[in-house]
DNA sequence: CAATCAAACTAACAAGTGTTAGTTAATTAT
DNA sequence: ATAATTAACTAACACTTGTTAGTTTGATTG
């Protein structure tokens, strides 16, 4: 049983604010306001705004390197590793899109998480990367520019958080599906 | 003749500030501090903060929007269409990657122009997406989600300031048929 | 019933915010 | 040479910022 504490809640809705207007624009007093109690009472839940911000950033990007090793470990083609990749993106960005805002746009107002973040995700690059040279190796992948192929997948996967929410009735299978078409095989015919 | 004003300079330097930063966490003493003035003398340049930001993000908006009219009443294939769309981008972008940055991540602290931006950026996508639907129509491209493909394409494109400052010996035209390429034809072999 | 505690409140703080007013020195135009 | 302009400066403003201290309230526990 997962009990919603106030605190999370405070975090919820702080994550959304951030998303709409960037952390250094959203005040206590907004984020008070927005939950219906004074900024002082915040106090009462979380240590400081900074904190909120590493609550919001650090879990989801532990979440991204777990599913990142999983998939590098497992025993199956380059392609299906990214369709694996794919589906990882598509599945934390909807359960969290506001959270995902805060990682792509406002890590760098992190303070004493900054260098921890930075290493988890060059991590994260360096084993997307790998998995693309092995695809290469093995001849499922077209021997192009790697850099080239990984920014342009990985723009489009870290991009996610803002097309998503517009998207009602949003099936999470299909949306895989259908980037993983374009992003493997592109759009031509 | 392009003079470099004191005001260009100013709006330069707030731009690549704007960029490590964002709008909101950028004060005006830091601007002075980093153009080598003090803060209230950037007033004999520039009207206020807010028009730094217009100054920085309208005139990128109208490259593109201008852009973006010539290439949809050009005679050519839609996936022509789209190779010189990549490079409506590429060369932005490599021009200008603090004023790119601050197009994608501040455009919201936009007071004055918000709705005029918002109307271009979605006459823009209106376009980008009437030339796919072209292509789907005319066989050239797949007929697969069209919405899909748009967001996998602009992703990649909007996010090139991420990454275009990274690469030294920058080839822009290289970088063109690489990104081209890629986005159409995909990775697969 | 009394004691404890969580979670709200009011009031205030020190520091920082964008911006204005008024001044000064150096350059340019008449 | 004198006037006008440009671009810097200091000082200050009204307001907002994150945060702390101390208090009150209502529920829970012994």
């Amino acid at each position: 049983m997962t009990t919603v504490t106030r605190k999370s809640e405070i975090i919820q809705i702080a994550a959304k604010l951030f998303k709409e207007k960037g952390y250094s624009a959203v005040t206590m007093r907004d984020i008070a306001k927005a939950v219906g109690i004074k900024a002082a009472s915040l106090y009462n839940h979380i240590n400081s705004k900074q904190d909120i911000l590493k609550s919001i950033i650090i879990s989801i990007a532990e979440e991204f390197t777990n599913g990142m090793n999983t998939i590098k470990s497992s025993n199956v083609s380059s392609i299906d590793k990214l369709k694996q990749i794919v589906k990882l993106h598509v599945n934390i960005t909807s359960q969290n899109t506001y959270g995902m805002a805060s990682l792509n746009n406002d890590w760098m107002h992190l303070e004493g998480n900054l260098d921890y973040y930075l290493d988890l995700r060059s991590k994260y690059e360096e084993q997307f990367r790998s998995i693309l040279n092995e695809g290469i190796k093995t001849n499922e992948i077209i021997n192009s520019n790697v850099e080239v192929m990984l920014f342009s997948i990985l723009s489009t996967l870290r991009s996610l958080y803002l097309w998503i929410p517009k998207k009602e009735d949003l099936n999470i299978d299909e949306l895989s599906d259908n980037l993983s078409q374009v992003l493997i095989n592109g759009i031509n015919k």
